[in-house]
RNA sequence: CGGGGUGUAGCGUAGCCCGGUUAUCGCGCCACGUUUGGGACGUGGAGGCCGCAGGUUCGAAUCCUGCCACCCCGACCA
């Protein structure tokens, strides 16, 4: 293992995994595909998770949880969603196993033990859901019902990835049930808002909205909202998406109620998700060659100590020392850790700090003991001063404000940097090539186009933004008339 | 599932073409000592069914056959 990561100039895709594992983010495990998500990756998804709760429970929502199995009879009702997954499913056909006759210490399937109905591993929980709530639902009184839930799914991917695809990930699912088509689709699109403020907010990870193309949409919707980031290589990752159901899956489910006018309607629904793959946008949105940036939204401690010492009445004091600035910082709500591990010397403590994104660290040494100070570092701007020791934490909250704003803000300035409006197919393809990024195009509307350009220049429409300007112009593929542009990229 | 490639210690590797001492080197790991303001140094030490199963041979990491696993490129995709 060497000391330093591939740079990103060098290898990006390189640079990606190797931080990763580095990090203690996350790493393969037997099971092909499928992660561990080591405890360090995993307190940062924790802090992801938090925050989205608790911006789900403000819009009203209840977090609940159903089975990972769906029947298949249940799996297929839906058509086009059962067509849009079927091809990644992973699927349990028996539910025991025996020894080996043929094969000593070993252990087959036993024949026997064939279910009579296979179950699918839930790639989505429309299908488990909806036929739950065809239970629950008679009246317009019942509705509505604003469900989330934490969960894991699986989609059998052929190529994979840490983070960004997995055949097995995390993620949350909201399942919304209403009375009306419009207050469906203002939930889809409030959900939608909920995603791109906290992309932005708490990851500081400027997002595009907007609504995906037919052939694009979730498979059973009738229209998906999303977010769109974009990552440091040019290339876009969907972050986020709200689909609006219409009534798709209460007709597949055979789920209505009696309106106030007594009549009876099939219910209007909305699903909505983010995944661990959040963890490999923030990764890419920030990092740096020496390692993660974490926003301090996200850090697991935003602050970290490192002593640095000669003899056991230094350490002392320093321990004294780093204390008090701890129960300082804890007053004003800062995490800190203090690294008094002595199986290592600082110089290591720094790198391994910056490899793992810990916003600012400060060390204390003799001379700091002397003069009263210590010294703080960024890991954003790799940039050190020396700091009084008088009023240190309300400095450092501040600083950590600071570079939350600061992250975001530099990562917008490369977004927007990175849109590109193009006017004609041989200008698209030379921006896709060199710049890369983000392409406002004029497009025809057809997916015949869109399919074309995918094939010839591997970019497609990652989405049509919300309040599109309307704008007369030609197709840059087909030359036909177009009211609007669109945003392509290639996309992870 | 198509096309290409690779399996040697925890990780990265040399050796393989052309069979022949105790399988090479680096990192990491362990012990002791000296160190500690940017990834410490010295000395000593542990760690290997050379992917698996057959075959050829006096002798196989090396040659042959079969199998398995993984990686990369495509098709698919949060």
């Amino acid at each position: 293992m060497s000391k330093n990561l591939t740079s990103r100039a060098e290898d990006y895709s390189k640079w990606y995994n190797e931080l990763v594992v580095k990090a203690d983010l996350a790493e393969n495990s037997a099971v092909r595909g499928c992660m561990v998500i080591k405890p360090y990756g995993y307190a940062i998804w924790e802090k992801m998770q938090a925050e989205l709760d608790k911006m789900f429970k403000e819009t009203g929502h209840q977090n609940a949880y159903f089975p990972l199995f769906v029947p298949k009879s249940l799996f297929e009702a839906e058509e086009k969603n059962a067509e849009g997954f079927a091809k990644e499913c992973a699927v349990v056909t028996h539910y025991r196993l025996q020894n080996d006759p043929d094969n000593e210490g070993k252990l087959r399937v036993d024949p026997e033990a064939k279910l009579e109905e296979e179950l699918v591993v839930r790639p989505t929980s429309e299908a488990i859901i909806w036929n739950t709530y065809k239970g629950w639902i008679q009246s317009y009184r019942d509705l509505p019902i604003l469900i989330n839930q934490w969960a894991n799914v699986v989609r059998w991917e052929m190529r994979t990835r840490l983070f960004l695809r997995t055949a097995e990930f995390l993620w949350q699912e909201g399942h919304t049930a209403h009375a009306t088509k419009a207050e469906a689709l203002v939930e889809a699109e409030q959900m939608n808002d909920v995603y791109a403020k906290f992309a932005e907010g708490f990851m500081a990870i400027p997002v595009i909205k907007g609504v995906k193309t037919e052939s694009e949409r979730f498979a059973g919707a009738v229209e998906t909202y999303c977010i769109e980031a974009l990552m440091q290589d040019g290339k876009a990752l969907q972050a986020g998406t709200s689909h609006f159901l219409g009534q798709n899956f209460a007709k597949a489910f055979d789920v209505k109620f009696t309106n106030n006018e007594g009549k009876l309607d099939h219910v209007w629904a909305t699903s909505w998700g983010v995944s661990t793959r959040l963890m490999g946008a923030l990764i890419m949105t920030h990092s740096d060659d020496k390692g993660l940036v974490l926003p301090p939204n996200l850090a697991p401690s935003q602050v970290v100590i490192v002593p640095i010492y000669k003899s056991d009445e230094q350490f002392d004091a320093i321990t004294e020392k780093a204390e008090s600035i701890i129960d300082e910082l804890k007053a004003l709500g800062v995490s800190c850790k203090f690294d008094k591990r002595t199986t290592h010397r600082p110089g290591a403590k720094f790198a391994q700090h910056e490899l793992q994104g810990v916003p600012l660290r400060i060390a204390i040494g003799p001379k700091d003991l002397e003069n009263n100070t210590i010294e703080l570092a960024r890991r954003d701007t790799l940039t050190k001063e020396i700091v009084p020791m008088d009023g240190l934490a309300t400095v450092i909250k501040n600083l950590l404000e600071l570079i939350q704003n600061e992250l975001f803000n530099k990562a917008l300035t490369y977004r927007d940097e990175h849109i590109t409006e193009v006017n004609d197919f041989e200008s698209f393809k030379k921006v896709l090539d060199t710049k890369t990024g983000f392409i406002s195009a004029h497009w025809d509307g057809t997916a015949e186009s869109e399919q074309k350009i995918k094939e010839i220049t591997k970019a497609t429409i990652r989405c049509i933004p919300m309040n599109n300007k309307k704008e007369e112009g030609a197709c840059i593929y087909s030359g036909k008339p177009s009211t609007q542009r669109v945003l392509f990229a290639k996309a992870y």
